[in-house]
DNA sequence: TTGAAAGCGCTAACAA
DNA sequence: TTGTTAGCGCTTTCAA
């Protein structure tokens, strides 16, 4: 598949309903030396050859501290500042760091990729941050950015089927799963025990005196849908109580809405739940206001627990029990394999479980 | 007053800080003669040069047929992949624009990067997202990376003072700026007229009956927030209402939290005020939150309106009344701009203000 | 300690 | 239509 570059943009923007106040002409510039120019410049102007430029911007030691000092001088006298297009092609790496995530208007993910983001750049690292909506198309797309040497590793956070599809074509190359992983995969993880955990939920509304418990789980795409969906039955089994098929739905988009419809739908039948487990916060926010559109107290009439602990989940009426995943770890964990998995290709890196842990507030 | 604490954390998973499963080994791999090969293989194995290859690549016009199927076959059996590091070195460019945000755990500047990653993907670029939290050292510092040509271009959404400080060291490099913008400053912008917005918030009230009305405002390095500021001053003394200091408080970050307590201090003091403009949903979201702690019933006691019509805020009880901000148009606009700009350094680029409209729901 | 020079892999001007 | 070749700006041997 040749690259489709799309140079030029000609777009000129009639944009409609813009009231364009002032215009902005080119500024000085014109066709300028373009900024900087290049080390050759500086090592001319400083009596210097290229080679002893790069050994003082790279810091070497074997530079005499009066040519350094020229040197330094000289480019911060030119404002000097290196090419980076041209120092990566030479040492052969982007350092970028590729996160693909099903959808970073998820808070969920958004305090995720704030972990990668600050360790990648502790480590002299930028993220390039990847939207894939989950689909394999994008990922595989976004994926191949590896191959052309536009990011050096890569950090994935999509369904497990999906990272199957990329293992299957790419075994070598350099990334990791967070949050969602397949052991099996033969990737470095980082994540949480999600049948636990969902045990966890599920048992705490038992201990509650709930009977009728709901699941709200994501589309079983994720490995961890599954695992959730088998710790929430195995808890009920567990606990002697009935798992109807008619309390289990799956939704295909983690937004406020999809967790309001769902809601809605689960208690207008005859046997309604007197609990719903939301496998995301984001879905638990949604489900308690859906059951207020029906006329349903939570959590009198329905508990509700949700998953992930977002700053949000504290603030809403009532506030939601839920179980907290330690978000800015597991994004800080991820950057960190993957960055393991760069320094030495051939180390052995490790799957790593982080702890979860339930809050209970006032929702269930 | 913050929210509802913690009730009971009952730490469930006390699992040391990393159980690590299994150790992934590094692939096959080895040292391997990394991923693809260069173009030369690819045009020695189709036996054509490497221009010819180049410009299958490229998809110039001037092949002959059999020769690019020639050439596109070897490419498809070799899965060989351009080396972006090496063309992005030769025709000068990242295909990388920059987008810095205060804070992209605000799920407004979510919203909007969504906007502009949408668009700079359409055409060909790829966005590196920096978050800033607004400090002017680190927003230099990315800003920086224009100048090592890590990136073509960049986008803004740091207060003016930031921008201001910006401008002054460089005019000429290609950015502009979103929602948050300076006129004066001389780069492309787009954004709504916040002192607008802020009147039709203060009026809605007014109209609402509402007389003592608060303002919980960002901190004013942001010239917007000085906007929203003066638009409610205006309409409060065109109602000839009373606008107290004390009804006027600015907080340094825009989190739940920082609206939860800046609430509470409100309403503690003698004169309470009966209705609070926040100058964001999430603040206003704790704005909520923080009366329903100190026992005030909202709107009853006292009306609460927002900004930016956040998916969040229909969900909560009761549901935001806010200016909503066209968010995705926001962030589509400043990467047109900012693409318009990269096409034509010397076109006219325009300032661009979008409507926004004020969308009312049961809190105010 | 310093410099000369070879390339990294690609694109594009120029020739054929 | 295709090939030859000169760089893009840097890092890094290798020699001095």
């Amino acid at each position: 598949m040749a690259a489709q570059p799309q140079r030029g943009v000609s777009a000129s923007t009639p944009v409609s309903q813009a009231a364009d106040a002032d215009a902005v002409t080119a500024t000085a510039a014109g066709a300028a030396p373009a900024h900087g120019g290049s080390i050759a410049g500086v090592a001319q102007r400083a009596g210097v050859s290229v080679a002893t430029v790069s050994r003082v911007l790279n810091g070497h030691a074997n530079v005499r501290p009066a040519t350094r000092e020229r040197v330094l001088a000289e480019v911060e006298a030119s404002g000097y500042r290196v090419n980076e297009l041209a120092r990566n092609l030479r040492t052969a790496e982007s350092r970028l760091l590729l996160t693909m995530v099903p959808d970073f208007g998820n808070p969920f993910y958004a305090e995720i990729v704030r972990g990668i983001d600050a360790l990648a750049r502790q480590h002299g690292y930028f993220m390039l941050l990847c939207d894939t909506g989950a689909d394999e198309g994008r990922e595989r797309s976004y994926f191949d950015l590896l191959r052309r040497h536009r990011a050096d590793g890569a950090i994935c956070l999509d369904p497990a089927t999906v990272q199957h599809a990329l293992a299957a074509e790419s075994t070598a190359l350099p990334w990791v799963a967070c949050c969602e992983f397949d052991p099996a995969v033969g990737v470095p993880y980082v994540g949480i025990d999600n049948y636990r955990a969902a045990g966890d939920a599920v048992r705490h509304l038992i201990a509650r005196g709930r009977r009728r418990i709901a699941l709200i789980n994501s589309d079983e795409h994720y490995l961890y849908a599954q695992q959730r969906r088998d710790g929430y039955l195995d808890a009920l089994r567990d606990a002697g109580l009935d798992a109807r098929d008619a309390w289990r739905v799956d939704v295909h988009c983690l937004d406020y809405d999809a967790g309001a419809k769902a809601a809605a739908a689960l208690v207008r039948d005859g046997e309604a739940p007197d609990a719903i487990f939301a496998v995301s916060d984001t879905l638990a926010v949604g489900v308690i206001n859906g059951l207020r559109g029906v006329g349903r107290r939570v959590p009198d009439d329905v508990a509700v627990v949700g998953f992930d602990d977002l700053a949000l989940s504290a603030q809403i009426d009532p506030p939601l029990t839920t179980i907290a995943q330690p978000m800015r770890e597991l994004g800080e964990t991820a950057a960190r394999l993957l960055l393991q998995r760069l320094a030495d290709p051939r180390a052995s890196v490790p799957g790593v479980l982080l702890p979860h842990r339930l809050v209970v507030r006032g929702s269930g």
